[in-house]
DNA sequence: CTGAAAGCGCTTACAG
DNA sequence: CTGAAAGCGCTTACAG
């Protein structure tokens, strides 16, 4: 970013040594005395110099770069995840390159084309617009990279939370607490997140027999406040509406809220809402907000270091990882009167 | 990302042309004929060819590279300004790399020391933990940067919604409803920000020559629900409470709204409550929050374009640019009974 | 423990 | 309109 910088040649005529001897140094190999070693760095300091990171990954072919494909970063959960995947890719010595798709499927695509190139070692996908799509080109242009959270397939690593087995959770909360009548809204199914929310909310169903199904089906890829609104109004519009929701995300859950606010009714007196994620906002909602916990840090230690071992050409023993959710219990969900 | 890619000498071997003349293809140099740069084409496509972007910058010098220097990308104000910087990044031909602060000083120290490298053309900062130090860096190593919505230094380039302002007419707005009692809530105001929305309160106060003042002060760098809960809890221990209540941001706006909930409160009943920023949120709010929508768009397109500016060393006519607010009004606030 | 040399894949004057 | 050559700043065998 500044002007013309000092390079290794530079460094190597002030210490009064060969150019490879500071490159040794800089790498921290210790096949250098320790008087040697003293003089380039005294040298290094003086001129202010800097290893020149573009020069080094032309010659090692790699550049410690990760792309993150995200499908929206001003969704709180993937800002979340973001933010986790940024803290330990930097731990590793890696940067991150910010790869926001805004919902935008031919975004999606430009910027997969480009994580073919040589620019970045590895890529870290959340979420896709066109999942198919995604999976095909990962795996006929063999580019290396780890999902999260959504996106499973057999031949490309993953690292989700186990979506069934929360949702089955949420949703036998809600029963044990009396409800029969519950219902599910969710975004668009294209996330196989989606579905497999949907699935855990049925097999809980199914195992308490409960006949009683209703879910409400956004066509939003956000599963934001407004397509937790909208299903929400959605399902107050129903002859005998649930007394009961389990929201696929907290936003949605949030937007339900409001809904509901708005039909004279009062969460949890009259219905019970219980989300999933548990986003910063869910303990500061009015009331705060039961839910589902998923382990963010943990998704993104795991994804990095998968990413970081097949970059380097490890076989790591397992590439589908699958981790543990954990309910929240807040004060939006009740015993059924 | 993949394995051994093909170079501009493969291609050039197979369309029987010299290096430099699939270079100059590449580069949309209309130097070449109609007939050759078709068979150059035609091989840049069988070979599946993708131009290696490291070997380029070795060369020009240039990375096409951006750091984007965050506080804290899972604040939804600071990731919509992220998403919008990303957009008009990918809109230039450029791409971002994601310097995730998480309020650590030494990691936001760390990532400044590298901006100076040659990695990146160019730095945008938005928000700053250790500010002073953060200005003094970016002169003494003369670091290309464009500051967004807090830094404002007449050295260092910046684009910011116009605080003073924005916070004058959020309190004025509820004089005009004829609130007489008006607190404010704030972060720490080591942001410069916290310092400029909390002068235009008081000039709007002093313009109307309201006696009552009442500023609390958050410690928080995050601006957050929980600093927003904890402050107007400590409003409402006042011995009279302000009936109006302007919150330097949305998040502790509804950080208040929970605070109120629980003391028996209601907005706008009992309390207005206005905002700062219009995030996603504060529409869906119950009630839907009235706010100083901030222009986050224009920002990040504004930065964007002066930072390129700045990179292809021209002069820019004005580099400290400062953007109109907007005042949002909706549920939130009403008129003093 | 240190030095001389090749080469990573491009771009860019310079000739022709 | 096209070709031959230098060089960006490193790393990495290879000698010594």
């Amino acid at each position: 970013v500044a002007g013309k910088a000092p390079t290794m040649r530079d460094v190597a005529q002030l210490a009064g040594v060969s150019i490879q001897t500071v490159s040794y140094v800089v790498n921290g190999k210790d096949v250098i005395s320790a008087t040697t070693r003293a003089r380039v760095i005294e040298a290094i300091e003086q001129l202010n110099y800097r290893r020149d990171p573009i020069a080094r990954s032309m010659r090692t072919k790699q550049t410690r770069l990760i792309g993150l494909l995200v499908l929206d970063i001003t969704n709180p959960v993937l800002s979340v995840i973001a933010s986790a995947v940024e803290a330990a890719t930097f731990d590793q010595g890696y940067k991150v390159i910010l790869q926001n798709v805004g919902m935008d499927a031919s975004r999606e695509k430009e910027y997969l084309i480009e994580s073919a190139g040589s620019l970045i070692d590895g890529l870290i996908i959340v979420n896709s617009v066109d999942r198919q799509a995604t999976l095909e080109f990962l795996e006929t242009e063999q580019v290396t990279a780890v999902l999260i959270d959504c996106l499973s397939s057999t031949t490309v690593p993953s690292v989700a939370v186990d979506n069934v087995k929360a949702a089955h959770i949420a949703t036998s909360h809600t029963i044990a607490l009396g409800h029969r009548r519950i219902a599910h809204i969710t975004g668009t199914l294209s996330l196989l997140m989606g579905q497999q929310r949907q699935q855990g909310y049925l097999q809980a169903l199914a195992d308490h027999n409960l006949a009683y199904e209703r879910i409400v089906v956004s066509k939003s890829e956000r599963w934001d406040y407004q397509a937790g609104y909208d299903a929400m109004n959605e399902l107050l519009r129903d002859h005998s509406p649930p007394t009961a929701v389990f929201a696929a995300s907290d936003q949605m859950a949030i937007g339900a809220y409001q809904a509901i606010a708005k039909a004279g009714l009062r969460v949890p007196e009259d219905i019970s809402v219980i989300g999933f994620d548990d986003m910063e906002l869910a303990q500061f909602a009015v009331p705060a907000l039961t839910t589902i916990r998923q382990p963010f840090t943990e998704i993104a230690a795991n994804a990095i270091s998968l990413l970081l071992q097949l970059i380097a050409a490890e076989k790591p023993e397992r590439t589908q990882l699958i981790l543990p959710p954990k309910l929240i219990i807040r004060q939006s969900t009740a015993e059924l009167k």
